[in-house]
DNA sequence: TATGATATCGATAGCGGTATCGCTAACATT
DNA sequence: AATGTTAGCGATACCGCTATCGATATCATA
């Protein structure tokens, strides 16, 4: 006869447990104003011992506000975009506003489905990897009554703000950094085109770079899937074979530079005096290798920062924000 | 005088565009029973050219169900957890359910918050690694009306559910490995104890393993701060510096014995010969190395599989499912 | 004493959806 | 023709919380 079940434990049982309206508790447990002290510890106490668990869906339903910040970026094994996310946080922490993630897979019909998904929970704002986006994303995005910010990249044209580097400068950079050291024969390894629009960019650029000088590739290899140390090493050790009178291969990440240089330290070919390596990034692993291999910074950390530093700008911010283009370094 | 601003669009207007009840729009768009095709279509069309996106915090609150699994992992930048993240994804893929993601940074009180937070949006499943908690956390989980499952490790009392390896276990069988293959002259180097619950206890595991033939460790660092190549470089230079006659290294982390090797291939030393290491986790930096280093697999991908498949059984059984406890290899 | 200012609190009305149940029309069954 | 069945749809009542505004008590001021 009797209810078996614990009752889940709501807001009003909180304010009729400690003698005060709904509404008392609400604001007791939100620390907003219009409380005494003594009501105020009375109800937190209260809520403290019976572990309530406020209900943020009511209470974001309610007030029309909802402390989270959509995060999309392709992939979280990458060793990329990690620290996007961290600077993201390390901003954020000190605010009411909690990043969430969604993974779109490189894929643009699974960013569409996971911004979609994500604005359905009406986030304080959305921070998306790339520019690239399907025309129903970008409709979307367009009409979200949130801030916008689109990083990594800034060559395109964004639909809200957007913090990044060219990754065109970047590869036309590298080119010119390489060429400038005197090296002549040189490849690339790159993964996942045309589905990384970034890495794509990168290449473009590199080419370009190349051609200002009359040079181009003598070799490349282009594949699929998530880069790594392994997959570094296999391209390189093909590639090499393949044309062994390459001096320089630039990679399109750092993963596959290194990758590279495993090769090159197993097969006994001295790095850079047989080949030189060029990676990008400015990943982690790069320290404490044997030797530095070259790269590209991405900002990764200051663009998450920056992105979220926007996205409390608008929150502040009574009139929707004049859209705001950072780009850092390259 | 006329409003500048566009009104948000919501369900009713889709329905008035439509000539259908909110009602029939609602279930239009969600696929439920009862709708003609015609009707079906007709929403949908609409809804679609006009960018509809549902508000879901209504449309939970309404149904008291939420579709998300909360995940509460330590860290994103330590290779080990994407990879977790990664098979949880997978078996969610091809059901409503999504994961999100929250980070406690291998803080007790930063866990509490962090899963309060989580809890508070009433998710349908709580995974969450480790089985150390602070006592409102462990109140909290049990108190959710949800399942919980503890990841990751098995040596403990799980509040709820729980799928992981013994890190105990690993500990005393690397010990046991690495006695069998002949050396005695053993160091260890740990990232982050004694807030890395379970490095703490694969230490504890190998210190035990050696004491039961007698030995104990030659020489020992510990650090705090992320794991990294860099690290592991450096305190290995240190230790075998201090302790040149060491014969063997137990990391507690793969990407610390990587760091181990890279101060080895530096130095001059040859590995195995001059010094044997260890590491954990079986992480993908591993492939592609100048050689093979041993580790143990922490069978991520697959807790994080099993872990999801708990949640989805729990979400079928209309009982609250009886405790399932599933340790994995060690 | 009358008046105003301030602090503290509660009743009401939603927020934007969905569960539930009832209604109607169309067709099948006897 | 009377009745039963089913498909398709809509009106209503919430879900649990908060914005808003008004009420009350307390105290200072004129």
């Amino acid at each position: 006869m009797t209810k078996p079940e614990t009752k889940k434990l709501l807001l009003k049982d909180v304010a009729r447990l400690a003698g005060v309206s709904e509404m008392t508790a609400s604001r007791a447990l939100r620390g907003t104003a219009d409380v005494s002290k003594a009501t105020r510890a009375r109800v937190e106490e209260i809520a403290r011992a019976h572990g309530y668990v406020p209900n943020r869906i009511a209470g974001s339903l309610s007030s029309q506000s909802v402390n989270l910040v959509a995060v999309v970026v392709p992939s979280l094994n990458s060793f990329v975009f990690p620290e996007v996310l961290s600077g993201i946080s390390s901003v954020l922490k000190e605010t009411p506003l909690k990043p969430v993630v969604g993974v779109s897979g490189y894929e643009l019909e699974e960013e569409e489905e996971v911004i979609r998904e994500m604005l359905s929970w009406r986030p304080s704002g959305l921070i998306v990897a790339g520019l690239e986006h399907s025309e129903a994303t970008r409709r979307m995005m367009a009409q979200a009554d949130c801030p916008v910010v689109e990083v990594m990249d800034v060559d395109g044209v964004p639909v809200g703000h957007c913090v990044g580097i060219s990754h065109l400068q970047a590869g036309r950079d590298m080119a010119a950094q390489i060429l400038a050291r005197g090296y002549r024969r040189i490849g690339f390894i790159g993964t996942k085109m045309p589905q990384d629009f970034r890495a794509r960019k990168r290449f473009d650029g590199f080419v370009e770079g190349l051609a200002a000088e009359g040079l181009s590739l003598i070799d490349r290899e282009h594949y699929a899937g998530e880069s790594s140390i392994q997959t570094g090493r296999q391209l390189t050790a093909q590639m090499l074979e393949r044309s062994p009178d390459l001096d320089c291969i630039y990679y399109s990440s750092d993963v596959m530079s290194v990758g590279g240089l495993m090769h090159c330290l197993g097969a006994g070919l001295s790095v850079p005096d047989d080949v030189a390596l060029a990676g990008f990034n400015n990943l982690q692993i790069l320290q404490g290798l044997p030797l530095e291999l070259a790269t590209t910074d991405a900002c990764r950390r200051e663009i998450g920062e920056r992105a979220a530093r926007i996205v409390l700008q608008a929150r502040e911010a009574e009139k929707p924000l004049a859209p705001i283009c950072t780009r850092l370094s390259p």
